[in-house]
DNA sequence: TATTCCTTGTGATAATTATCACAAATTCTC
DNA sequence: GAGAATTTGTGATAATTATCACAAGGAATA
């Protein structure tokens, strides 16, 4: 696939003319990762525009002791470090290849070019960082306010929505992330997701098959836990 | 003031022509709430922007039950409403007026004309959105991985930052909120919000005031704790 | 100024969840 | 496919923090 028509999947790029499409995919560079490997180091001058064109990332903080927290796994037509574009600052968060990735980059100043050249992509990225902001605020929400076995759940929801096939009412995580992952997203242990899955399983709520969850009845599961 | 004189200060609108904003000035309509009222409601289709003119508002989510996490308080010339303008969702969180307030407000075609007309506000308002997240992450950061004691005390720097004067390394936090409303932020009880505070007090590093908090050493602090 | 209404302080106890320590299961790799 | 390396399951225990229940302090009101 040209490298405009993985443009074309993008939200904040879909809706441009072809034209112009093909200017700023001659920008874009592309470039791949092995999994495991860092791509973006937090408190780094942050100069690059990524967009995933395949495998998929994980947005992590550290803390001084090696604990980590994940605040997003991002996958294909996903894009990252427009933050410190945006703002100025430094990266806020490590980026580390889940899988092996390949990913398109623009620097800096061309992408802040398209912003002032199309206002388009202004606004649709406006729309795409108020969706974020929404999810951090419903995460921080559940961290306040939910016990482990709802936090867990709740990170459940967000894989299915991100990464799930729905078929009549059941969704399917494949290739489910590590417990350690998904703990270092909802906030708790290792041991404590290992648990919680096994009781929603007791529940009957959920089914584990290999590397693949899945959510027997997915709006009711997501009535009973946000 | 007159309203244009208000939006100088607000960032997103720092950087106009006075001739532009005046334009926009013109199309703001004022409205006041006594302490306690609420200006938006979660759920709710969103229709209008906001901006603080006076007073401080806080922004917040609430369980079933009836529990409440703070997401944030804003004051003077900060602004909100805009997240259910961008994306078109409903409004992901309650706004309730911590003090008589006044406000200023834009229909939501009017905001969105403002964003089509002049993409330096796009931009401002992209940089703005940035800071958010970058906040909501931090945010996430400190709930998963700190016990309650460094949340606390994050949130204190929160208010310090947001709210409070500084004096040779000494900061003031004036009018520090109610302990249930900070636990209700550092995602604890409002008892382990008072042990805490009493705990920082013996270890030297703040002290009471009547409705006043000082924070000694405000550098010192932050290292400890963030 | 007395009275009432919030807000804060504090002990005792219970609940939740982290941590530690391995065993079992799975998945890589050669 | 054997052996090594990861990942997962699970019990026991410890730590943290929520909750309950009041007492005490402050502010607001009459």
């Amino acid at each position: 696939m040209s490298t405009a028509q993985h443009l074309r999947n993008v939200p904040i790029f879909s809706d441009l003319k072809d034209n112009d499409l093909n200017i700023i995919a001659d920008k874009m560079v592309s470039r791949s990762y092995d999994k495991g490997n860092m791509i973006l180091l937090e408190e780094t001058q942050g100069e690059t525009f990524f967009i995933i064109k395949s495998g998929a990332v994980k947005v992590t903080r550290q803390s001084d002791d090696g604990r980590e927290v994940i605040l997003a796994i991002l996958g294909e037509s996903d894009f990252f470090g427009e933050m410190s574009l945006l703002d100025g600052e430094g990266r806020s968060a490590n980026i580390v290849s889940n899988e092996d990735s390949e990913v398109l980059t623009l620097s800096r100043s061309d992408f802040l070019d398209c912003l002032e050249t199309y206002p388009k992509i202004a606004i649709a990225l406006l729309e795409e960082l108020a969706i974020r902001l929404r999810k951090s605020d419903q995460h921080i929400e559940s961290l306040s306010l939910s016990d482990s076995e709802h936090r867990i759940a709740i990170t459940l929801i967000r894989f299915a929505q991100e990464l799930g096939t729905i078929k009549k009412g059941e969704v399917t995580i494949k290739n489910l992330p590590f417990q350690q992952d998904i703990a270092n997203m909802a906030g708790t242990s290792r041991e404590t997701v290992s648990r919680t899955i096994k009781l929603l399983e007791e529940k009957n709520l959920v089914k584990k098959k290999k590397k693949d969850l899945i959510i027997f009845n997915f709006d009711e599961f997501r009535q009973l836990f946000s």
